[in-house]
DNA sequence: GTTTGTGAAACGATTCACAGCT
DNA sequence: AGCTGTGAATCGTTTCACAAAC
């Protein structure tokens, strides 16, 4: 498959919580103008997103509405569900685990890790959260296809390069560090001052 | 100013953080080689970010660690402190307002709101969980610069409409909703599910 | 008449490469 | 000699505009 930008599979996400909506309210089709319009973005920036992966509309009509969710969330990798393995029971750790979107979108959290004794031991959603220094014990025997990283700066790198060796090939990363991995695995940073510090520099530099 | 692209202003971000390590380390001059290496970019992409700015390395040398920090934190706007309202004191609120990166950039939170009654009236880290509804009453006489807002889908766009009324300038928004805001307002959306989809794009298309 | 799909044009960001300063 | 600052070249993304399909 050809590269596509992430600001593509970005929107198409977006497309996609649109197009959700519409099937909700029954609406049937929808065109490249309508799908802009909520999302931020023009009918043109639509179209070739979606030209990326195929011919889905109908020239004159639109997009099926059903048609384009299944195909989207086909492109998506939507349409399986993922074994999630959370690192760091802590509280951001402890608001993704309820976050329902998380299992909504097929994401189950099957392990939870800390290294704080306070922690190791509770049940927490179902889950005994285990110690981190059991990683490999632990997921010996699970197929983890994704980790969400939610720890000090500190602890971050070493906890990926065991995730690594175990198979992982996907990390969200909450922590304040750029990860080095290698290039058959995706990581997806989270950075909040980051965040923090553009809004700091609109609000100075007039917004 | 000239505009300058986002993506300079988060790379701006990453070089403080290294800077900050290097004078923690009392290492006094580095290479735009040196701040590239560690940043996950190069040389000319860090020189040239810089040079929207201004000129603030010697040549054959490289830059003084201690005056690139101020200038980035001049920049960055992050020579001020800022006013932060906190609206939605779910699970995830509670992890910023612990966060100990958000007070140390700058950035006190000031005012906590919430919509349900079981956390209206709560103290919370020293300060007392007050009614949505009471928002415009509440702000009357704080000056507020930002507000970060956790609430659920569906109640992001009014209150960010009652926020937009009440003067705020900046809005960091958990919530997954795109929201519309007039031209001189400032929004940056962290979405969850976003990243996730993005990663599952990834898994499913490469590997 | 309406709306898609897509080459081509315009725009924007990154990389190159080197002159100029220390 | 070493490293910055920057115009020019390259690369990638978005917008335009229109022929083709319904």
């Amino acid at each position: 498959m050809r590269k596509v930008a992430e600001s593509t599979i970005r929107r198409l996400s977006l497309y996609l919580r649109l197009l959700e909506e519409f099937e909700a309210q029954g609406i049937a089709t929808v065109s490249s103008e309508a799908l802009a319009g909520r999302g931020g973005t023009t009918s043109a920036q639509v179209r070739k997103d979606l030209s990326f992966f195929g011919s889905f509309g109908k020239r004159g009509l639109g997009y099926s509405v059903p048609e384009l969710v299944t195909e989207l969330r086909a492109i998506l990798g939507l349409d399986r569900r993922y074994q999630v393995a959370l690192i760091g029971a802590g509280k951001i750790g402890s608001a993704l685990v309820q976050y329902r979107g998380f299992r909504q979108r097929g994401f189950d959290i099957v392990a939870i890790f800390d290294v704080d004794p306070a922690k190791i031991g509770r049940e927490w959603n179902g889950l005994v959260v285990q110690d981190s220094a059991e990683l490999e014990t632990a997921l010996a025997n699970e197929k983890i296809d994704m980790a969400v990283l939610v720890t000090p700066g500190e602890a971050a790198q070493p906890l990926a390069d065991r995730l690594v060796s175990l198979g992982v090939k996907a990390i969200l990363n909450f922590a304040p560090v750029q990860l080095n991995v290698p290039h058959d695995v995706v990581v997806k940073t989270v950075n909040l001052a980051l965040e923090l510090e553009t809004l700091s520099y609109e609000l100075t530099n007039r917004g």
